[in-house]
DNA sequence: AGGAAATACTTTAAGCTTAAAGTAATTCCA
DNA sequence: TGGAATTACTTTAAGCTTAAAGTATTTCCT
């Protein structure tokens, strides 16, 4: 729609060539949605299967363990891209099975902080032990000098969608 | 876990040592979540918007929209990577509203035969060329005589991650 | 001061997702 | 032939996810 409309043919096009336009982008959306979609299933059966866990829930550990004061609340939704809502419950059930405390702010009553446990930490310690070694073994074929490649292209890609999203 | 016990390194290993052994697999997954969420988040949101529809919706299309003569039901889990119990409520909104057909096979009375209507089609035909133009938008910062490279690693990596998943 | 707007978070409704268990039909094979 | 195993699909329970609406608190501004 906006390729169309910002920059015009200069000769009416056909279906086909319209969709030509955007095959290649087309194309690197599903290799992508492809490759993540097929690692997260895996690592989520792991999860489940060695832990007992979901991955939202490591998620929030994995942000938590860089705070060792903790973290406001709402630093969450942001740092994980999800909405609000969504980490409610998630939350509810961490602090219920005590891997974080969740504190009033003195200073502000909305705010609530954040903060692993002691046990928190050494549960998640644990996992993030396996959830690397995991990793390195579902990728272990591919030739671990292009990593760094993938990723600066992935860096670069994820730099573009940010920047078009922006603009819209 | 699997890579300690594959390749035991010659001396002990120090967490920190662990760590940097998977810190590049891990940096991948990493960005390859961070672009995979961004660009759907921006995507279902637009489907939402703009035809009061789901990915998951459009995805069966996009995969009946190759079958002229439709595709047993059991195919859609195998090609999408979801779960067949996914489908069923899936499946049955798409009937109900008209975009696909569910008929039962004369030869075997366990199967169903799943087809596009010719409104579906025409519905898909309009949301195709919507989901091209967004991608195209939304990629568009990025080279263009990049993308078929980036792809073909992706593919690659797809390819190592299946070989992965077949040994374990 | 005191009302409007903004902020932080929760709740709700709808839909996606999975694993596991359940149902019905078919095939296999002894 | 007739029971066991397999296959195709559905149902269920639990959890994730979002958008939108709701609540409580704070800030901003007149």
């Amino acid at each position: 729609m906006a390729v169309a409309k910002e920059s015009p043919p200069v000769s009416p096009r056909n279906g086909a060539d319209q969709e030509a336009e955007y095959r290649g982008q087309t194309r690197l959306w599903l290799r992508l949605l492809a490759c993540t979609t097929l690692i997260e299933g895996e690592l989520r059966r792991r999860f489940r299967e060695e832990f007992d866990f979901t991955m939202p829930r490591f998620d929030v550990l994995a942000q938590l363990d860089r705070e060792p004061s903790g973290l406001v609340l709402g630093e969450l939704p942001k740092r994980l891209m999800v909405s609000a809502g969504n980490l409610t419950p998630i939350v509810d059930r961490l602090v219920e099975d005590g891997y974080i405390t969740r504190t009033p702010s003195t200073l502000d009553r909305r705010v609530q902080i954040v903060c692993m446990t002691v046990e928190g930490r050494k549960a998640f310690r644990r996992m993030a032990k396996s959830h690397g070694s995991w990793l390195a073994e579902l990728l272990a074929e591919f030739p671990a000098e292009r990593l760094d490649g993938l990723i600066g292209e992935l860096d670069e890609l994820k730099g573009s969608v940010r920047d078009a999203l922006q603009k819209s």
